[in-house]
This record gives structure tokens, C-alpha cells and sequence, in this order.
DNA sequence: ACCTGAACACCGTTCAAGT
DNA sequence: ACCTGAACACCGTTCAAGT
């Protein structure tokens, strides 16, 4: 269990971003960023035991470009700006992503979010028992749907739903029949994910509610 | 664009299920898959055009486990059976899980799932055109949430508060500080799920009832 | 304190060939 | 129709050594 160096550790996790940005997560090796910096692989496991710690890292450099928001607003608006914020951050870098749902979201900056959603649920009136879980569900939201979108879940536009529904009889598909006026036309992701993300918020808000009657 | 065979396909598929599920996502090889199943790697680019194209088909596999519940059923036992019937799939495989956020859900497997759930939508009374948003956020929830826990984004077990809290000072976390007494009794994440499941139920029952009052 | 070089056990995939 | 074998350009990581 070596003592690990500090020095570079900011430079190592620009060039990760940088790689993954430019080139995808596959292309994000120890080789690729050693490269970038000019030295070898072998340098980089002076910084990090492993590339998989040197992930974490990553995320959480990412996580920390999230602003937190001012003192002084509304909790909805806390709640937005973050929301947000996250989804900036991963237009920027899609292809890291999908770390966040495959590791511990336990960086400073990481907590830092999640404190403050603690704070405006709070200031919403949500039963305190049920803050953590309500926290969990709005990330849960606004990563998922963010990473449905830049990943391609969503559909990617080379697929339309024709092609999908092809695969399929019509009768297979009375959901989609039903629907079939609404599913051509293009869909505007922000937009859907300002309408998810209001919805929420009156979910909070009845939760907040009904707890004042009860008591 | 040679024409791919079809005959073993169900065999690879299922090697590479059993690969994922004993070693993890990394481990799941072409040659590992090979080796499984007594070949050369290169016999399986016979069947699938790359590797990326296999876990295409795994996914689609994975899904195609979900079982559409029958007819007769109240729209949100749909929507649960679907979302429970995920769920169980994904902690049998759970490693195979993030592949559900990072390709197109296009299987004829995953479409049922789609169109099942815009039926009930459909049933609860949602507004047409909001019903593909609400499938694409319930199904950003069941995938997410799970995902979440299996992952451990949610904590592992292995680093509770107290760890994470360490990190800053608690001035710094009002929220959490507010919260300790909340934060320290373990989640039993089936229930988290149930409990989210049927908040999200809710909010499509409010905006039906609006929809029917508006009109 | 910081970095290198050679080596090991792996990858996905191409190409030409074999039955 | 189905599979093999050798080869290429990659991986993460260990170990011993160099300044």
C-alpha cells in the first residue's frame, strides 16, 4: 500500500477528459492519457493504484463542475438549477456518463449535490423520513434520462419509430397503433426533461402537503 | 456486408449471459464466449458482425425475459408487473445492466415492453400525447433506480454516512447534518422501489384527472 | 520523489485457408 | 456452410531498475 503522489493529478484527469471527450470512453486507457502527458503508462500508477480508481477520480472532477446553487432561492429553483447543471456537464461529456451510474457517488462534489438537494426538499416541506429516498429518485431521473438521450435509448434518429414498429406486426402493437399520430414527430429533449423534472416537483409538493394535514 | 448465420445464436447468447453472471461485464470476451462454447473465437464473427453487435443481442435476450402480463389487469398492476418483472431480471444479471442505458432499446423484446406500457397509460387515461414522455420516464426510473443499487451509486454497504460525511466538514452539509438521524438505518431497496413506483402512479393518475376536468 | 523499460497475460478483429 | 490459425495493433498491470 504505496503512498500515492498528489503533484499531477489535475493534469492526469484534464487529459482523461479530454481523450474521452475527443475519442469516446473505449478509447480512455492508461496508454492514451500517458501519451497525452508525455510519459509513460507507468507513471500514471504513482498518481492512482488502478485505472479504475483513476475513474472515480474522473467523476468526481466531473461531478465538481456542477455549480451549486446561490443561498437565497426557491427550492424548485435549487432543485432545477442542479438538475440542470448535471445535464451541462454531461452534454459536455457524454461518453463519461455512464460512470455515474456504475460507481459510488461518494467524491466531495458528489455530496456536495446531494446536500443540497437534502436542503430544498427540506425547505419544500418533504417529510425529513423520506428526503434521502426522494434525493435518490430526482438524480435517478436526471441522470437516467440525460444518459437515455446522449446514449441513444431514447432512439438515435437513425431509427425511427417505423423501423421499429416494422420488426412487429400492428396488431402485436395496439399501444403503438393508438399512438401512432404522436410518435413521428421529433422530440425535444430539454424540453421533455423540463416537463419530467416540473412534474417531480409536484410530486414533492403533494408529498409536502398532505404531511401538513396530517399533523 | 457478408449473410450471418443463425443456428447457434441461442448458445452464444446464453455463454455469454453465464459468462457475465459469474465473472462480471469485463470479462464477458469474444474469447471468452469461444472458449465457453469449445470454438475459436473467430467462429462467432460468423453470427454476429462485431462484438458490439453480440451485445446488442444479449440485451435484446435479457429483456425478452420480462414477461408482458396478461390481459384483464388494472393499468398500474401493469405498470408494476413490467417494472418488478425488469427488476428481477436485472438482479439475476445485474452486470449486463448498464448495457440497458448505453444502446438503442429496439429489440422486438424491448418494444413489447414499450407498447404494454403505453396501453396502460393509455387504460389510466393519461393525455395521448404525453403518454410516450411517461413511459420513457417510468422506464427511466425502474432501469435507473435498479441500476443505482446493483452498482452500488446508491452506497455499497462497504462505505456508510459516516465515511462519506468525513470527507467535509459538517458545515458544510447542513443538509445531511438536519438528516443524521435519518441517514443511518439501512434502505431495503425493494421497498424504495414499490414506494417510488407508486408515487410515479400517482402523478399519471393526477394528470389524467386534470385531463378529463379540462375537457 | 519521480519516472522508465521490458515483460506477461490479455483484448477485438482482419485475412487467407481448410473441410 | 462452418470453422481454424496466424497475425496485428491494442489493453491493464507487475517487477526491477534508473536519476
Amino acid at each position: 500500500m504505496r503512498k500515492l503522489k498528489e503533484s499531477r493529478r489535475p493534469e492526469i484527469l484534464d487529459a482523461a477528459l479530454a481523450i474521452a471527450a475527443e475519442r469516446g470512453l473505449d478509447a480512455l486507457s492508461m496508454r492514451a492519457v500517458a501519451q497525452r502527458m508525455g510519459v509513460t503508462p507507468m507513471a500514471l500508477y504513482g498518481y492512482y493504484r488502478s485505472k479504475d480508481e483513476m475513474l472515480d477520480a474522473v467523476l468526481g472532477r466531473l461531478l465538481a463542475e456542477i455549480p451549486i446553487p446561490p443561498a437565497g432561492l426557491g427550492w424548485r429553483e435549487v432543485i432545477e438549477q442542479l438538475a440542470y447543471g448535471l445535464r451541462a456537464v454531461a452534454v459536455r461529456y457524454p461518453s463519461v456518463l455512464p460512470l455515474v451510474f456504475t460507481r459510488p457517488a461518494i467524491s466531495p462534489a458528489a455530496v456536495r449535490v446531494v446536500d443540497a438537494t437534502y436542503q430544498a426538499l427540506l425547505a419544500a416541506g418533504a417529510p425529513p423520513a423520506q428526503v434521502p429516498r426522494l434525493e435518490r429518485m430526482l438524480s435517478t431521473f436526471a441522470v437516467g434520462h440525460t444518459l437515455s438521450e446522449v446514449s441513444g435509448r431514447f432512439g438515435d434518429g437513425t431509427l425511427d419509430p417505423q423501423a421499429r414498429r416494422a420488426q412487429l406486426t400492428p396488431e402485436q402493437l395496439p399501444g403503438h397503433t393508438c399512438l401512432a399520430s404522436h410518435l413521428d414527430n421529433p422530440v425535444d429533449w430539454t424540453d421533455e426533461f423540463r416537463t419530467d423534472l416540473r412534474d417531480l416537483c409536484e410530486l414533492v409538493e403533494r408529498l409536502a402537503a398532505s404531511a401538513r394535514t396530517a399533523t
